[in-house]
DNA sequence: GTCTATATTGTGATAGAC
DNA sequence: GTCTATCACAATATAGAC
């Protein structure tokens, strides 16, 4: 017998796919309690305002992706960290990519307070990404000609966009477009590594 | 004496300034006209809705870095080409940030049919980019190995996000971060081309 | 080409019963 | 935890004078 999710379980990844469909601004709260058979007003037994939603989708989505990064990095050897750690973006990003492309996107429609600390906690996986790419620089692994901080800029902009245009139907998997875009930007579009 | 724009040649930078920092449903009109100058019902003299403006503003973005791309293509020699395009993009992109930001951005603010147009028009410089790569592969100049839409595909993500970071007071220019990126592209973060 | 004034609609959120 | 009913306000867009 299959348990039905509640309301309040259901109430994240329902937002997050309306708000990726219309836009955060566009979507009503009407569509959402819509969405979730409830009626507009019961929304708010569960919420204070409808900008919450949004907060804890993109809270969610930062720590989901800087937690499969980490365990990845702690599990593989110096060597082989940073393919680990891309791949490893990858496929938790294309696990949830409503969630991912509403954070993406949808920063501006944060309160500045809040959109400060979502800043934040982007900035904190930036910053873990740019250490590994700078250990990989030091040991030899990685060219030095260019800065670390703009190397982890670019990779960070490689990844960023896949759930974009990533399609579940297609014969690609999340895993082979993670290996794939770990070659793309280690080895290269030429690709004599 | 310098000659005063007209509100008509102010609308479109103005919009887009605007819809980049709040976002195009946040952005009332009322905002826009003040930022112009004028009461909110003379915007309706220079357009029919509000969504004219960011049907304009993507148009003009995607025209304007295609129309660099290929200039830059025809001029150099096959061995350069692809380079030479990235930098374009990357200059063309970075010297009208606001447009670039909010047509990436605002896409489903649109009605389907303006939607689809502007869809189209991004195809159509993906496109092609293709052809170029394909051809790079073909002379042996890029790696067989990764599909040439794929490999499209990572060039555009890399180059499509560099507009929300790139900081115009940094000491690095537009032209050195599309030699940059260019570099990361082509030789990867190895580096041994 | 810009103005004042207003029509019209839809929004996020609340009050209070069950 | 969900409901009915409603508030308070802000939005896009229009009418018609100057």
């Amino acid at each position: 017998m299959a348990v039905e999710p509640s309301t309040s379980e259901r109430l994240l990844t329902t937002a997050a796919d309306l708000f990726r469909r219309k836009g955060y601004a566009q979507a009503t709260t009407r569509e959402l309690s819509d969405a979730l058979g409830i009626r507009k007003a019961s929304l708010y037994h569960h919420i204070s305002t409808k900008e919450d939603l949004l907060y804890a989708i993109s809270m969610h989505s930062l720590a989901r992706i800087a937690e499969a990064a980490e365990a990845a990095a702690a599990q593989a050897p110096a060597e082989e960290r940073l393919r680990a750690v891309i791949r490893a973006h990858v496929v938790s990003a294309l696990g949830e990519r409503d969630m991912q492309m509403v954070t993406a996107i949808e920063l501006r429609a944060l309160s500045p307070e809040r959109r400060r600390e979502v800043i934040a906690e982007r900035d904190r996986y930036q910053a873990l990404v740019r250490r590994l790419i700078a250990a990989d620089q030091q040991a030899g692994r990685l060219r030095g000609d260019i800065d670390s901080k703009l190397l982890t800029l670019s990779l960070l902009n490689l990844l960023n966009w896949t759930i974009f245009w990533f399609d579940p139907d297609d014969e690609l998997s999340p895993e082979q477009l993670g290996e794939t875009l770990a070659a793309v930007f280690v080895e290269g579009a030429t690709g004599r590594a």
